[in-house]
DNA sequence: ATCTCGCTAGTCAAACTTGACTAGCGCCGC
DNA sequence: GCGGCGCTAGTCAAGTTTGACTAGCGAGAT
């Protein structure tokens, strides 16, 4: 669920405070029900998840304005704060990831300090580039021939052909950001508040 | 699941009669496990539920040679081989796919006749090419300038890039198979038997 | 007035995945 | 001649995802 962690967190942490159909309805705003398991239960259980493991914080309210059953308000606690830079940072970083944590990380990659995150891109295309010399080694150990292998030489070729291709793509991305594209963190026009830490115990 | 099922259906049917063991070692031999969700509790899931569904025939069998439970072997009903052969089409067609459909597309595609597997690669090209259109269509309605989205420009930069790449490499591996590369479906070196028809209501 | 449509906000069962665990047996070293 | 290692073949609970469903209310149509 490490992909819904993420949205669900960087959702929360957007609003400062939200209820689950808020989270709900940015995700879909940012296209997410379409490349990755954002759909409505996995929201509200990544909710009440996060709810018990402390990151994040749940106040019941009052039912809503407008029909519907009541509803309940999140906001992120100090720990959630940090779950989700760390979720953030290994979602730009790791090669082996599926697309949805990458785009995921893309969209939110803002919330980083721009230094971090061209550093976090670099390792990326570093660890692309690893991946990719330790598939070729595997796939030709014996006469360099790749027909040997009849056509699951052609996995190989995929995967190469990917780990290459994302690299360039990531390489672009380290120079826009280096030529001063965007607003990061700490770069004014952004604010964060958190929700004051919880008390001992599993939260409910 | 349909990775899974696409997976184990090819697995038991490239044995003609496999049980669950067999199919784990040999999804494993693939490097499954590393590029799928193909591990042990999916793989006798799937067994179990191909089974329940009428797509896998299940036998009971004797304790195993050497120790351990006793185990069950599985073979394809026709139900079975069609349901394999309607996975493995939409796995090289679809352009949507994850990754690991895609490449367990790859490793299974020549259990399909050559001219259906370039058919099936030719309308993959044409959906990457309409998909990346329709990204950009949507990015750029107003004033075709990708900086008034910020950052978020970024995924669609990512996904026209991915579009456009998985579309080269599939071209690729059509122009080999076009000259001939590697032995199809039809082509000599198999031969593929099924379990006869299972009769009516549910399998167990 | 009333009917229905769509939006709000969420629940639920069933299916699927994960990672840890079990239990029998042969083999290898000492 | 036996203690442990590793292989065989699988189970199980806990966590996650899916897709369908619910129920309240306002707005416009009849």
């Amino acid at each position: 669920m490490s992909t819904m962690r993420l949205l669900v967190l960087g959702a929360v942490r957007q609003r400062g405070r939200a209820h689950g159909y808020q989270v709900r309805a940015d995700l879909e705003l940012w296209g997410a029900h379409e490349w990755s398991t954002a759909k409505p239960g996995s929201i509200y259980h990544a909710l009440k998840q996060l709810a018990r493991q402390g990151l994040l914080l749940a106040h019941e309210t009052a039912p809503s304005t407008a029909g519907g059953p009541p509803r309940t308000e999140y906001e992120l606690t100090g720990a959630g704060e940090r779950e989700y830079l760390s979720l953030l940072r290994e979602a730009l970083r790791a090669h082996d990831q599926k697309t949805d944590v990458l785009t995921a990380g893309v969209g939110l990659i803002v919330d980083l300090p721009r230094q971090e995150a061209i550093a976090l891109l670099t390792e990326r295309v570093a660890a692309l580039d690893g991946w990719r010399e330790e598939v070729e080694r595997y796939w030709s150990p014996h006469s360099g021939d790749l027909t040997e292998f009849g056509h699951i030489g052609e996995v190989m070729r995929l995967w190469t052909h990917t780990a290459e291709s994302q690299a360039a793509w990531t390489r672009g991305l380290i120079e826009r950001l280096e030529k001063g594209a965007y607003v990061f963190a700490g770069e004014g026009e952004r604010q964060i508040t958190l929700a004051p830490e919880p008390g001992e115990g599993p939260h409910r």
